[in-house]
DNA sequence: ATAGCTCGCTTCGAATTCGAAGCAAATAGA
DNA sequence: TCTATTTGCTTCGAATTCGAAGCGAGCTAT
């Protein structure tokens, strides 16, 4: 009864390195980003609004892309904004919807967090690898990402049909 | 002053694909063990610990390997423990370690989990793979990884000198 | 236009996370 | 040996996480 055929175990440890590495750079990464005040989703979130036409996104826009709950990225949010690094306002159009900005202070905050976090990731993973890792890298799990981007991971296929009562 | 030169993008790419995909499997991985009634952390320390000499292991030796907090493993190995899917006896020779053993629940637990858990990483993952893509990760992540482990990542290097008043 | 759904976001409570501090056993140094 | 340090683990409090439930705005079909 718990047979479903194994993993080769080729295939098991290419998954597993796989694991390990992101696992290794993310905590050296959150590492790094406490002592520039800010947590791995705030800066992502920064990142991703620092990128963004007008340096805004609505909260739906930042939820795809981050791999993040709904509510944490509420909470978040209201961190960022309490810091002063984001401004949330209702949506221009659609008066559900939330705009997030990036302020001055929150791409000053950017801007002091993003040396050492280059440095950390060049240092833990791009210094180890050839260009042509890099490009056998981008490709390999470029399609994979693809792939997975396909069949829709999280958000959708969620919320079952919400009977009322 | 914000100028440690900035990544090149292909080299930014190969970092960014590379969280992006070990995201979404850990994030499809965490809901499939829901189900099975685990929990990721808990996942691994059973996995670890069916894979070790009589099932068991200290704490410790859990410790390295998972990328954990200290304080984190402590409070898995108790939820596991007040599951009856471990137990969890004072170490033999060191009367301060812990040794952690799988019981037969624990490798039930296991054996139920597993199979839905391959699943989701050949689906995600390894279906998207050819034998060289295989060969090309273990290969690349393998050398960063070795990097890595090389120059202490977390554990190490922790603990400052611990000043007595 | 209006009832009933969907959508975008927030609130809620419970569970999990972390680092710092604490404790006791082991070990090293004198 | 006896004192100081290190080591292995747990406890503690604060912060963050999640999913479920809630709320109101917008659609849609009648």
């Amino acid at each position: 009864m718990t047979d479903h055929t194994p993993l080769p175990p080729d295939q098991l440890g290419a998954y597993l390195v796989l694991s390990e590495v992101s696992s290794l750079i993310e905590h050296a990464v959150e590492q790094q980003l406490r002592d520039a005040g800010l947590t791995v989703p705030q800066f992502q979130i920064l990142a991703r609004l620092s990128g963004a036409p007008a340096t805004q996104l609505r909260m739906t826009d930042l939820a795809d892309g981050l791999v993040y709950s709904r509510s944490g990225l509420t909470y978040q949010a209201g961190q960022l904004e309490k810091a002063g690094l984001v401004t949330r306002t209702p949506g221009a159009v659609d008066e559900r919807s939330v705009t997030v900005t990036l302020t001055p202070a929150g791409r000053a905050a950017l801007d002091r967090a993003m040396p050492g976090h280059v440095e950390v990731v060049r240092r833990l993973l791009l210094d180890a690898l050839t260009p042509d890792d890099v490009a056998a890298i981008a490709d390999i799990l470029g399609r994979v990402r693809d792939r997975m981007r396909a069949a829709p991971p999280r958000s959708a296929a969620a919320r079952p049909p919400r009977r009322r009562r």
